[in-house]
DNA sequence: GATGACGTTTACGTTAACGTAACGCTGCGT
DNA sequence: ACGCAGCGTTACGTTAACGTAAACGTCATC
């Protein structure tokens, strides 16, 4: 159960990405699964960083800041400065993305404005078209 | 006052976009300045097609469907089915947009919650420090 | 022992929206 | 006449995150 070793296609499977998504995160450094032989071993650890990777990615973190995060929250054992650092880093993207948001909620309105418009005048044209008949 | 005619460079000043830009929006159809001799002149219509375009990015259209819709208007003079696609596609986009302010709404607050751990582990460090003095 | 299924590496391709560089023409102020 | 500013075209560079293809090794099976 929960078997200790996943297979790349396991972890493919488990997770719903490509082979090539996580040989691509390997060479980024993201992840670093055990070889035996050729295979790729991915171990309990991998799984956590791949969640971690993931979930990142949504926050919109590119890969080279999840690689600094995952980083740190290696090195950062003992807790230190290291915590710090990711928290801020952490709340300068938090900051972003509520800016984000802002703006996608300004662009819905004013698009949902013209959305108004142009019913209004579908609408005219429905009555005019009937009008006619 | 509000110059019959724009130079490329009183647009960019106009928009707060380069030359190049409005060179590239021209070989993507978008725009299709006067030409005097070798000189660009845009005119009125220009200028609201231009705004057009830059809502539509703020909007999240790429320029391949802002074409698309700038297309519809001008063929779409007399309003017929094309004022129906317009804003099919515009309710398409907005429906978008929606999902994707859900899912950043989502992001923020895992993020968050991320943040409020990482405070109260900053905070227990901060009390430790304090208590061993 | 041939056929697949699955794994590996290496390397080039893709998409969007421009940036940047190279090179040429042209008008204008001195 | 000189030099520079500003416009023009053409074409290659950029960034991110993989996709796709080539070319090969390795089991397991038919």
């Amino acid at each position: 159960m929960t078997d200790e070793f996943l297979t790349i296609r396991q972890m493919c499977d488990a997770f719903e990405v490509t082979p090539r998504t996580l040989r691509f995160y390997e060479t980024k450094e993201l992840l670093s699964p055990r070889r035996v032989g050729q295979k790729r071993l991915y171990t309990r650890r991998d799984r956590a960083r791949l969640k971690l990777i993931l979930r990142g990615k949504r926050f919109g973190f590119s890969l080279e800041e999840i690689r600094q995060l995952l980083e740190l929250y290696d090195i950062g054992q003992g807790p230190e400065v290291q915590l710090r650092t990711t928290y801020d880093i952490a709340r300068q993207r938090l900051s972003d993305m509520e800016r984000q948001r802002a703006e996608l909620d300004e662009a819905i309105r004013e698009l949902k404005q013209q959305l108004a418009w142009g019913a209004a005048r579908l609408d005219e044209l429905e009555r005019g078209a009937a009008a006619a008949e």
